[in-house]
DNA sequence: TTCTGATGGTTGAGTTTTCAACCAAATGAT
DNA sequence: ATCATTTGGTTGAAAACTCAACCATCAGAA
């Protein structure tokens, strides 16, 4: 509860600009290069990304979230997208009721599989390959250290946003 | 085009990692704080920052849009929300009669200046105030790196996409 | 056992964002 | 002048995302 602004300064500000808006640019033009050849969509490819890397390529829906970080809810209805679309289906889990172990259907392997080379290649000639490895490390410091300071003071009622 | 995949190795795939992981999460908390304690959304905020910096509080669209990064059509659905809220007003542009004048009304100025100062510091706590002066001038450094190439290199039909 | 609370997931409504099509005014070439 | 193109902006429908509420199951305590 600052009662004095202390505005960002001009360096401050271009650092925050910056990164915001070198995500927002990258993950748009990203994200039409996906959609333009492969037809999948980035939620789409996020999902049989981490199932395809998984040795049996199923795994528990919350496995999934976690992984991908995104909310349970987010990732339910992108569930019912891919199922939908006949790249993954939904079994129940033996080992608690509850659960759901989301599962990548031969079609599911085959999109990603056609998908990825494109991706990665954009990824690299946009991203990463812009960088030494040094610089990439760095970035990867500072990325993560943005993340371990948010994961130790959550949100109040954050994560798993509920009741 | 390869057809040699090329895969990110775990440096490289760590990296890509961080870098979306620490945006999503961090503007989900930022955004969630912003609502919570202004009622304003990250892209009333925005708005209403850019038109507040500017010395007359009103400016053509084309200038908005370009300033924030944003596609057109996001821009134009936003402000009939904001007009709508009555903290923004849209008149006609004397020098060019397609173009559109977008005004601070003195109800977004109250708004602005009062989320402003606590969302400014919940940017420095969850992100400035996280680096040193050089480490932030690196991030800056990349960041805008990034930025470049992409600008080099436009999208087919991108930037101002109508046909 | 019977509560109580936490966990895993779904759903529907409301909001935001994108995409594509469109219109009108401006610009520029012929 | 005329015509084609570009530029500035709007619109509507579709898609994605968030939020809050909800249900069922599990785990732990009384």
């Amino acid at each position: 509860m600052p009662t004095e602004p202390n505005w960002l300064d001009p360096r401050e500000d271009r650092a925050w600009r910056a990164f915001r808006h070198a995500h927002r640019q990258l993950s748009l033009r990203l994200h039409r290069h996906l959609l333009q050849d492969s037809g999948l969509t980035e939620a789409d490819y996020l999902i049989l990304a981490v199932l395809s890397e998984h040795p049996t390529g199923r795994m528990p829906a919350q496995e999934l979230c976690a992984s991908l970080e995104w909310e349970k809810s987010r990732l339910s209805h992108q569930i019912r997208r891919g199922e939908h679309l006949g790249l993954i289906d939904r079994e129940p889990n033996p080992a608690d009721a509850r659960s759901v172990i989301i599962g990548l259907l031969p079609a599911g392997r085959r999109a990603i599989e056609d998908a990825a080379p494109q991706h990665v290649h954009n990824v690299r000639r946009h991203f990463i390959g812009l960088f030494t490895p040094a610089e990439l490390d760095m970035l990867t410091a500072l990325h993560e250290r943005v993340l371990r300071h948010l994961a130790e003071e959550p949100f109040p009622g954050q994560s798993a946003p509920d009741g």
